[in-house]
RNA sequence: GCACCCUUAGCUCAGUUGGUAGAGCACACCCUUCACACGGGUGGGGUCGCAGGUUCGAGUCCUGCAGGGUGCACCA
């Protein structure tokens, strides 16, 4: 009766607190997390004993290294480790890599920001050596916390893989996947307008604006026989081009290159006449100047037209020597100046007040977002190329193609199954509007773009400017290396093979890739996910992963955003302290379909550790009435039934977890448990094990021990903690729950 | 402007391929001796946003409308 001993602690209700800690390092010393060193498989009621031959694989979206968990994480985390604790116990070789991100940008400006506090410097006293030291140094320190706050979640990481995207092996990815980009003609330097962030002092990707919408004035000038509309007096000074719709009635009397003579800001101008479909004819006059050095649509028209371009706003946002007599000044303080001088030239027409306008500002610093044509690098999504090794439907190995082309196949063709509609529209849409992605950034931690230029030979003596691109610096003399670093997201983009051990054809690579699972939240479907198909399709011919569920983001409970300024931030560890992270699953995944938002409910997680506590109870039950049941003998046809029920539900629930329909799969269980093990069968059984025969007590006792056993193993990938501290009292326990086989 | 999503009980949400509605919380009343008061039981409550259509049958499919939200583009 060594049962018996065992039902003490039950005695007291359930304590996650006391438990979860204890079992979580339990786990991570068993090795288990580790695929490699997972036990072979033992005869489960299904399959084979022996070898894991299935291979299953997820890598986290690597949370940024300064960052702590939030509501977000925890619901993401969740998911992920649901569906890693259930492919375990099916009998799969179950990887989870763990990894964090640098965030660069946001990093690098907080380290900054810090060194100008305490210090009174800027990243310019310190020096670029110095500067990326005490920010790689900061990242490090923090690291700590977030990954400490991963494990309380109960998240099954193979810890021996961790990566960080700065790390050496990831440098030596990023650094091959550029070189070799780089020669197939589809990473290019060229001058091109790009989205400048004055605060950063650096570029930003399209996908890291924000617009907001803003009321601000609009101008209407007299611009020679024309009247112009312009929200952006300031960019006004280098316009010496006045472009119309070709089919525009009302300018029918002038011609395409015809000049006239206007009296402008600062004095006389000759101006040439563009007629150009892309005017639209509704807006405004229907006539505009055209500023293309700092107008991505100006921009392209001059291409087309082969337009002179000026640049008027310098990198800080001041105006240039072109302005004349307003060099110097910032944009807000120029602005009300020059139209005040425009008014006394008689050259104001009018001045709408009421004007809607949504100004494009940097998601990190906030700032307004300037365009400016700058020498950067991009990466070319329509340029033609060879693609050595494909495995991608569609696309055959040694065919020519773009990378857009593979981003399209990867998911049309369903090798990528994106099974939620909407999202796969949006990722169409998409990349239907793709512009060349510019990847550089002018920051200085980060991967540094691995070429090297230089303009005089190994003597000395002057040649012409001769760049050099590899995944090392270059032999000889005078080199100097590009000072810029990598968008972030292009080392994000290599995560799921980067992190396998690429460019080495590694056993991890040839296992794991392509990844089975992603659940990346639907704010970085482009940013991140469409990133990942582009990235693997071009080095590896492979799709990043099988399946992408793109979840929802977690509200509060009113529906609006978590966010600093409303104040409105609940702390995922404060919900695990009071009501444990099995709880914390529960209550985020349960009845959140995957796709829409989540809200966040502390009563309903409230309720999940009630339910932890029931289940508590139901094991003490079946352990003080049945820990001594003899399992080989045969049931009655009344606990064949519910045998029958239970493996029905059961059944439905792997079906459920197949599809990644988690939030139903986790309610069957529960309800399961509550409404019919213990209102039911415990209620059931209570007489029976009193006054039963023998043959009804024996079979009872089966039963319960049995149907203690699945449940157990079916809740254990949603809440794990519980069911792993009730496992270790079960009498035929031989290892973790963790690893025993599911019951279907 | 283009696209996508949402609208189901007081609240937050499920409802997988069409078969006449569910959960949690909240609410009302009752119950503490033997798994659990971190409990048990009973109960009230929805013409599934509106209007049409397809179908033997629609919360579920189609069309239109209204309200809410999100993404993308434009803003000269």
């Amino acid at each position: 009766m060594g049962a018996m001993a065992d039902v003490e602690k039950f005695k007291k209700p359930y304590n996650p607190g006391a438990c979860e800690s204890a079992l979580y390092k339990r786990w991570e010393e068993s090795g288990y997390f580790n695929p490699d060193k997972l036990p072979p498989l033992r005869q489960g009621s299904e399959g084979q004993a022996g070898e894991r031959k299935e291979y299953f694989s997820i890598v986290l979206p690597p949370p940024n290294v300064t960052g702590i968990l939030h509501a977000g994480h925890a619901y993401e985390d969740s998911l992920q480790d649901i569906v890693v604790r259930f492919q375990r116990m099916r009998g799969k070789a179950a990887l989870w890599i763990p990894g964090t991100d640098s965030a660069a940008i946001s990093t690098q400006a907080r380290v900054e920001k810090n060194i100008q506090k305490e210090e009174g410097k800027t990243r310019h006293d310190l020096g670029r050596e110095e500067l990326v030291k005490r920010v790689y140094a900061f990242a490090k320190n923090s690291e700590e916390t977030i990954l400490g706050q991963v494990r309380r979640m109960g998240a099954s990481l193979d810890w021996s893989r961790y990566a960080y995207t700065l790390d050496l092996k990831r440098n030596r990815a990023v650094m091959t996947a550029f070189k070799r980009m780089y020669d197939a003609g589809l990473i290019y330097r060229g001058h091109r307008i790009v989205n400048w962030d004055p605060k950063g002092q650096t570029t930003i990707s399209d996908d890291e604006i924000v617009y907001q919408e803003e009321k601000g004035k609009f101008y209407y000038f007299k611009y020679g026989p024309f009247i112009i509309g312009t929200s952006r007096p300031e960019t006004k000074f280098g316009d010496k081009y006045v472009v119309m719709h070709p089919d525009d009635g009302r300018y029918a009397q002038y011609t395409d290159g015809q000049t006239i003579e206007l009296e402008w800001i600062n004095g006389p101008i000759t101006a040439t006449i563009i007629k150009d479909e892309s005017v639209d004819r509704e807006f405004g006059t229907g006539v505009m100047t055209i500023t293309p050095w700092h107008s991505q649509i100006d921009f392209e028209i001059a291409n087309r037209r082969e337009l002179d371009r000026e640049q008027i706003i310098d990198r800080y946002g001041k105006l240039l020597p072109i302005a004349g007599e307003f060099v110097g000044m910032k944009i807000a303080d120029a602005r009300e100046k020059i139209v005040e001088k425009l008014a006394s030239k008689g050259l104001v027409e009018k001045i709408d007040e009421e004007y809607l306008h949504n100004v494009a500002t940097s998601e990190r610093t906030g700032a307004i977002v300037e365009p400016q044509i700058m020498e950067q690098w991009f990466i070319a999504v329509d340029t033609p190329f060879t693609i050595p090794h494909s495995e991608i439907p569609g696309i055959e190995s040694g065919s020519t193609t773009t990378l857009k082309k593979l981003m399209m196949a990867a998911v049309e063709s369903g090798a990528v199954d994106m099974p939620q509609e909407g999202f796969r529209k949006t990722y169409f849409h998409w990349i239907e509007n793709l512009h060349d992605w510019c990847i550089s950034r002018q920051i200085w931690f980060g991967h540094r773009i691995p070429v090297w230029y230089r303009s005089v030979d190994d003597q000395g003596r002057p040649q012409e400017t001769e760049a050099y691109c590899d995944v090392e610096s270059p032999q000889g003399e005078h080199w100097q290396q590009d000072p810029d670093v990598l968008d972030t997201w292009f080392s994000s983009a290599l995560w799921t093979f980067s992190t396998l051990g690429w460019p080495e054809e590694t056993p991890d690579l040839k296992q794991f890739h392509p990844t089975s699972f992603m659940s990346p939240a639907y704010e970085i479907l482009q940013l991140w996910v469409s990133r990942m198909i582009l990235m693997s399709a071009f080095h590896l011919g492979q799709v990043p992963f099988k399946k992408v569920m793109i979840h929802g983001l977690v509200r509060a409970k009113d529906g609006r955003k978590f966010s600093k300024s409303l104040n409105n931030g609940v702390d995922p560890l404060d919900m695990i302290e009071k009501y444990g992270a099995d709880a914390l699953r529960m209550g985020l995944v349960v009845g959140s379909a995957i796709g829409s938002d989540v809200k966040f409910d502390e009563q309903k997680i409230k309720g999940y550790k009630l339910f932890a506590n029931k289940l508590w109870n139901i094991a003490r039950f079946v352990l003080e009435n049945a820990g001594d049941a003899d399992m080989n003998i045969l049931y009655t046809a009344r606990d064949a039934e519910y045998r029958e029920q239970f493996d029905a539900i059961a059944f439905d629930i792997t079906n459920d977890l197949e599809e990644y329909r988690i939030y139903l799969a986790a309610e069957k269980i529960y309800h399961y448990i509550w409404d019919v093990f213990a209102s039911s069968l415990l209620e059931d059984s209570k007489p029976i094990v009193k006054t039963g025969t023998l043959e009804e007590v024996a079979s009872r006792k089966k039963l319960l021990i049995s149907i203690l056993t699945d449940s157990l193993k079916v809740l254990h990938p949603f809440m794990p903690f519980v069911t792993e501290e009730i496992w270790d009292a079960m009498p035929a326990r031989t290892d973790f729950l963790m690893v025993e086989r599911w019951p279907v």
